[in-house]
DNA sequence: GCCAGGATGTTA
DNA sequence: AACATCCTGGCG
């Protein structure tokens, strides 16, 4: 299985996301299956970041397809995404969910007690089990040695409306594997 | 099982 | 003031 070139990022937000599932993602010894995303759309998109904020506006002139947008949300969560940047179009793949399949010790270790399926059931979750913080913020880690995305079996792809949000909420921008039991939520 | 409420920090 | 969330406790 191959790992993905951050060349794979310099597309459309809405390809992107949905190419991701079923795709292995590895973090320092962690990996998971992705079986859940978003997309987000850097021009016309009330939801996305760059919609309002100044700081992820800068984010994407700055920064590589591929490099890792990271921030804190509601005072108590990482959510873990991927800047994509294209010719045509830019924005951010949020991994929503994830199918533990190596490193469950470590994940078991930081979520102590939590079941398996929902070590990695939803963005503040699953970065919590993979150790990911502020710190990995605008990193390149599709090139670290210790983390990536590999490409995954093509799986069933079903479509749905993004979650948690108010605006642009109709937005058929969420993407997911339906049999997967460590969604966020059902399709 | 479902729902209400609270924790908590950064942005603008 | 809003926010791309999660957990707990109450109630059935």
């Amino acid at each position: 299985m191959g790992r993905i070139p951050p060349k794979f990022f310099k597309r459309d937000p809405v390809t992107c996301a949905r190419e991701l599932i079923g795709a292995g993602f590895h973090w320092q010894g962690c990996v998971g299956r992705i079986v859940e995303t978003e997309a987000y759309a850097s021009v016309g998109d009330p939801a996305c970041h760059t919609w309002s904020r100044t700081g992820a506006r800068e984010f994407v002139k700055r920064h590589q397809a591929g490099d890792a947008y990271v921030y804190l949300n509601y005072g108590m969560h990482w959510l873990f995404n991927i800047l994509v940047k294209g010719d045509e179009a830019s924005g951010f793949v949020l991994i929503r969910a994830v199918e533990p399949v190596a490193g469950l010790d470590a994940m078991r270790e930081r979520r102590p007690g939590m079941k398996n399926h929902l070590l990695g059931a939803g963005p503040g979750r699953l970065t919590r089990a993979f150790g990911i913080d502020g710190s990995a913020h605008g990193s390149s880690f599709l090139d670290q040695p210790e983390c990536g995305i590999s490409r995954g079996k093509s799986v069933e792809i079903v479509t749905g409306e993004r979650i948690g949000i108010s605006k642009a909420a109709d937005f058929p921008w969420r993407f997911g594997d339906p049999t997967s039991a460590s969604l966020s939520r059902r399709f």
